[in-house]
DNA sequence: TTAATAGTGTCTTTCAGACAATATTAT
DNA sequence: ATAATATTGTCTGAAAGACACTATTAA
């Protein structure tokens, strides 16, 4: 059967089961040193008082990149056009459709994945005065399947690590290779050899480009002043940092 | 504003247009050393006379991914239940919903990558009087933005026989060291050395099993009888296998 | 001074890739 | 016999990881 083509041919809106389309975001970024998901609380049933991945409705004139990036600037409080929304790095991860998903009706989730360097508390701008950053290791008890998003958006974001240079997305414009190596480890929950990251960092063709300038004071409990690096031009690395205690082959 | 839950909450399905969601497949498989992709002829307007990507509606009372699995069994004839539905490699692949990708309505494609062995001519079996398979060099000038997908279908397929031990799921259930290196050179489009190829695959643990057995002829045009083979029990393969000529970096 | 950090050097092991060599089989 | 293939061996260079070392700075 021509599935698709048939289906639509003899398409008639009113004779199917209405059908909703959402984006939610799993929308990352570290303070403190720690992995963070920004999440919203739910006052309306189902789910009223349980947190959730902040979503919402795709609008009849924009496609789910946009209604993304849409949703995540309502509940940062970042406004388009001044470069910082702009700068978030924002990749689609996964739909979820399952029936029953949503006890209300069929809703299909387009599931995003943000990173973000630090932002303002989100409470700060927009109405969005149940929204916060939560650390990723806390977020529990989500409304509908967000849980599994969420695992699902934390296990892409830890492989992204590893082959693109998106780390930097973490950071501000400048950065110190430590500071770097702080975000690998915030995300992937584990420490890396000071050393041997060093070095590794700079033999990556494009990773970072030093800025020539050095920091004006050196760590908070001593140590020289480290030089300053920006993001470079490369898409992947080559060759990628691989995550230490992967246990082999994962049978 | 709290997106998802405040517009569910005063959702009126007939307030909103019309929202339709439908699966397509990437299937793959090789036949004649070359990587080809499952397509349909399609009937009706628009792009009457066009080949797509086989798909069709998500009904009411399956998920996404049961409905890419029957869609995929409607147009190759294959039926669940022998062993050969269930061998295909079927993985969700991205969502595509930018307004004016279906002229008629507005249409969110959840496109899936399908790996298949090879199969008899879809022709054979079910109604897909137009469904046949085609080298992937072959295919361009789909309808919809099946174009786009496809492509991004080959792109993921290439990166995941790299670390994954997929390619098996386009050999039978044993196979020659040989025959997994044709798998791989059809899918990159790019010959192997036959020799640091072989010495890779049974240094990753878990990719393969020697089965015990021996192929009981030679190659085609001469050679010694080849050790069979068949997958084991990795999920993914480490060291991985990278793909020879990638431009470094990728700027 | 003390302790922590930035950055570099060294060594070992693993692995990719080039290349060679040998044995086996279809034609 | 000839040519193609399967399989193994050898060598070189890249790269990961462990570890050590020096220089610099905050407290």
């Amino acid at each position: 059967m021509n599935g698709e083509a048939e289906f639509l041919a003899g398409y008639d809106a009113t004779a199917y089961p209405a059908v909703a389309v959402t984006v939610d975001v799993v929308a990352l970024t570290i303070r403190d040193g720690r992995l963070c998901v920004l999440l919203v609380e739910r006052a309306e049933h189902p789910f009223a008082g349980h947190r959730a991945l902040p979503g919402g409705f795709v609008r009849a004139d924009e496609g789910p990149d946009a209604a993304a990036r849409r949703e995540l600037a309502e509940e940062t409080g970042l406004t388009p056009g001044e470069g910082q929304l702009e700068r978030v790095h924002l990749e689609q991860l996964k739909t979820y459709g399952d029936p029953g998903r949503d006890p209300r009706l069929r809703v299909f989730s387009v599931a995003y994945l943000a990173f973000a360097p630090s932002l303002p508390d989100p409470s700060a701008g927009g109405d969005a005065a149940g929204a916060y950053w939560m650390p990723v290791d806390e977020a529990a008890a989500l409304a509908f399947d967000h849980d599994v998003i969420l695992s699902d958006g934390l296990e892409r974001a830890r492989a992204k690590l590893e082959y693109t240079p998106l780390a930097t997305a973490f950071a501000g414009d400048e950065f110190t290779i430590s500071e770097l190596r702080a975000i690998y480890a915030a995300v992937w929950g584990e420490d890396l050899h000071a050393g041997n990251f060093h070095r590794k960092v700079l033999s990556v063709p494009g990773f970072v480009e030093g800025t020539g300038q050095t920091s004006t004071r050196g760590g908070e409990r001593g140590g020289p002043k480290p030089k300053l690096y920006r993001a470079g031009d490369a898409r992947l690395l080559h060759p990628a940092l691989l995550r230490p205690t992967r246990e082999d082959g994962v049978r």
